[in-house]
DNA sequence: CGATTATATAATCATTTACTTATACAATGA
DNA sequence: TCATTGTATAAGTAAATGATTATATAATCG
């Protein structure tokens, strides 16, 4: 994801989708691993683990594992040019409240 | 397009396409008029109208007539959040040196 | 080991998208 | 007024997209 216009059109792509842009809104409270988005944002399991790859592939987020659980973090702080839109995202600290998985505790 | 998640991904969505992305990179040099953005980005002329139509819906470009002509500016001032992609345009300088047009002479 | 849990991938489908061609509308100018 | 020029809209189409269901893979734990 280099940045000809090409490329600026792929990054914005994939930040163009409201369940991807409320992903990246609960990762910037903190990492969090698949199941706990799942559960937030009320939709199947797959769908959730595809908008990751999508993510994952722009750059946008970083993938870790440990024990049985993968876990996603914010990747933006290298690109300054997408900082506006980050901070747009409002706060989804209310969600996080909600989660009570052994993964996250 | 408020700014609510889904308002946000709105804006993006049309962000995200390429040959919007680089009528918005002419725009930034200067306002135009449909039939120079067709010249220069070499393609039919319902293609850039039908882009434009996007801009001008999301709120990101202004619409004005003048003689038989029909002028397009950019209008992102009041949207702070998308300065960082904006100044990411490359410049389009060179392109504009190929028009030749009675309209924006 | 086998069962369970967490996540990823594959296949499918409905919807959306960008483009093309054809046509309509609007302004100008002979 | 009629032809021309500039732009918009409509209709059709192929490709991309987001979601679902089913299945595969991987790690943990009894």
């Amino acid at each position: 994801m280099n940045q000809t216009i090409e490329g600026l059109a792929d990054t914005l792509k994939i930040l163009s989708d409201k369940t991807r842009l409320t992903i990246l809104s609960l990762l910037k409270e903190k990492e969090m691993c698949v199941c706990d988005i799942v559960d937030i944002l009320q939709t199947t399991q797959p769908n959730i683990s595809q908008h990751l790859k999508k993510l994952k592939s722009g750059g946008l987020v970083l993938e870790t594992k440990r024990r049985q659980w993968v876990y996603y973090s914010l990747n933006v702080d290298d690109k300054a040019y997408l900082s506006g839109i980050i901070q747009k995202l409002p706060s989804m600290k209310e969600q996080l409240l909600q989660l009570n998985h052994e993964c996250c505790k």
